[in-house]
RNA sequence: GCCCCCAUCGUCUAGUGGCCCAGGACGGGGCCCUCUCAAGGCCCAAACAGCGGUUCGAGUCCGCUUGGGGGCACCA
């Protein structure tokens, strides 16, 4: 891959939540970016003021900081090429728009958006395309000058050439050839003086020295309107590359609303802010997302830094991609197995917090080569070793009784445990596993009947971490404690 | 309706004309390990959408069909 430094931006609209569709059109930017040595942006794209939601552009900014997708300029951090927040940028379109109207390849148009819906609706009960029919189109340019003076309403729109066609290029797909005929006149800056997508984003990429635009394919219909805009100012187009849409689990059909409402039943999410509360790390999330659309021939488990060292544009896959949560769980546990202790301690202290549990440090420490290799999910924490940060535990009679045992026969070997675990000067697996096993062959029962009274009695549950790594945490005296309560239980079943 | 894009195991993908009776990962099944649950190890099933070309040779190139996706706003 050609390593020149490349500048490339995510370009998102704060219209609504942040999901894994932008997480991934933002990641593969960062990654060229990252990977070439060059700079990426981030800008906002909030030229449409009525579906602006109030919020958006900062969850998106949380979003990417989670990620660890981290930018070189932006609207809260600044650049040489601010501002970056579109609204802030009218005039620069304005002068613009206006340039290409000087240049005749663009004009003022005065229609009304009433009659612009009439004749609209009139093409399409004639099995015509909706197009715009070119009233303003013929109108003398002077003319129209003294009506913007005077005030008028107007937009401006794209003067496509009649005949004729041009040539665009998909990086991944290459080139296309369409009919001028095809293309609309399309309008670039709106009655409300700001601009569409079709002008700004051209402009802001060319100002801002975009080398390479990755985004949804989407866009992939109006590339060549794009190119003919950028080439009527006199401008070089940028690479362009079209990434596939994310599929619903099912594959039939893109994600939407309800799917997502669907996911959430499941406890999954195709929402960024959702994932840190539903235990899912970034790299978990990273991972997934950088691998649906991009193939790597082996090791898939990656880093961030795997990601920026191997990434190559090249690589990245046109087709549309079906998501599958129980990949992200495959990729949060094999990042959670390579988090250092510290680092996993530091991350599950929230999720016992959550619950209303004290948390005594050195002992989540402890707790964490037990459970590591355990956790799909950071908040998997939760059964696993919620019951360490309780002062007692109440396990279900019918769980103390062990298989193939009756209630008097399992009070039995915990009263014969309890002997063997009070005689030790402490409890852990070098002291209390021997003498226990050796109970278990006198018994003449399995290791699952005597360990399984144990850990219902010490832990109040069925599934826990390591019986005996347990109960050294626990220490002899809170152990000695609920084994003598089992049994009590027991005696009274 | 018109325009555009895509097409390898259930899913994500490797494959850039001979190295492919198609490789990896997830998921599934089996076995091993084992105090529960995991993790780990070993093994198995599972795909080139169809039809025509081009070529000595096609998963790989071309065309058509089918299926899927996207677009046709003073939204992005």
């Amino acid at each position: 891959m050609d390593l020149k430094p490349v500048r490339t931006r995510f370009a998102p609209s704060p219209t609504g939540r942040m999901h894994l569709g932008s997480a991934r059109s933002a990641l593969y930017p960062f990654l060229l970016a990252r990977r070439t040595g060059g700079t990426f942006i981030l800008r906002i794209e909030d030229t449409d003021v009525k579906r602006t939601v109030p919020g958006a552009e900062q969850e998106l900014i949380e979003g990417l900081r989670w990620l660890g997708i981290n930018y070189d300029e932006g609207p809260d951090i600044g650049g040489p090429c601010g501002p970056y927040r579109q609204t802030e940028r009218r005039e620069i379109y304005h002068t613009h728009a206006w340039k290409l109207v000087e240049l005749g390849r663009a004009f003022p148009c005065f229609c009304t958006a009433e009659r612009l819906d009439k004749v609209r609706q009139e093409q399409m009960a004639n099995k015509q395309n909706p197009r715009y029919d070119g009233a303003c189109r013929a109108l003398d340019p002077e003319d129209a000058r003294r009506r913007v003076a005077a005030g008028e309403k107007y937009v401006i729109r794209f003067k496509m050439p009649k005949e004729g066609s041009i040539q665009s290029a998909d990086l991944l797909r290459g080139p296309i050839t369409t009919d001028n005929a095809a293309l609309d006149d399309t309008v670039l800056l709106k009655s409300d003086g700001l601009p569409t997508y079709h002008l700004a984003a051209m402009v802001d990429d060319h100002l801002m020295g975009i080398t390479h635009v990755i985004r949804g394919s989407e866009w992939l219909p109006s590339m060549p309107l794009h190119v003919h805009v950028i080439r009527a100012f006199g401008w070089d187009e940028p690479q362009f590359v079209h990434l596939s849409v994310f599929l619903k689990p099912s594959g039939k059909g893109k994600m939407s609303k309800r799917e997502a409402a669907e996911a959430i039943k499941d406890g999954h999410s195709i929402f960024v802010s959702d994932m840190k509360d539903l235990g899912y790390t970034p790299e978990g999330v990273l991972n997934w997302i950088a691998l649906m659309g991009w193939g790597v021939s082996e090791g898939d488990v990656l880093t961030l830094d795997d990601m920026i060292a191997r990434f190559d544009i090249n690589n990245l896959t046109p087709s549309p991609a079906a998501i599958n949560f129980a990949k992200l769980d495959h990729f949060n546990g094999a990042h959670i197995r390579a988090l250092r202790t510290d680092d996993l301690a530091a991350r599950l202290k929230p999720y016992f917090l959550r619950e209303h549990l004290t948390v005594d440090d050195p002992t989540l420490t402890r707790i964490i080569p037990l459970i590591r290799e355990r956790l799909v999910t950071l908040d998997d924490c939760l059964p696993f070793a919620a019951w360490f940060f309780r002062a007692t535990v109440q396990p279900k009679p019918e769980e103390l009784v062990a298989k193939g045992l009756t209630a008097a026969q399992s009070a039995d070997v915990a009263r014969k445990a309890l002997e063997i675990l009070s005689a030790l000067p402490e409890i852990n697996p070098a002291t209390a596993e021997p003498p226990l096993r050796a109970l278990v062959e006198r018994l003449g029962l399995g290791p699952n009947q005597v360990f399984g009274i144990l850990r219902a009695a010490v832990t109040g549950q069925t599934v826990s971490p390591p019986l005996f790594e347990s109960m050294e945490i626990v220490g002899k005296e809170k152990v000695l404690e609920r084994v003598k309560k089992a049994i009590e239980i027991l005696e009274k079943m």
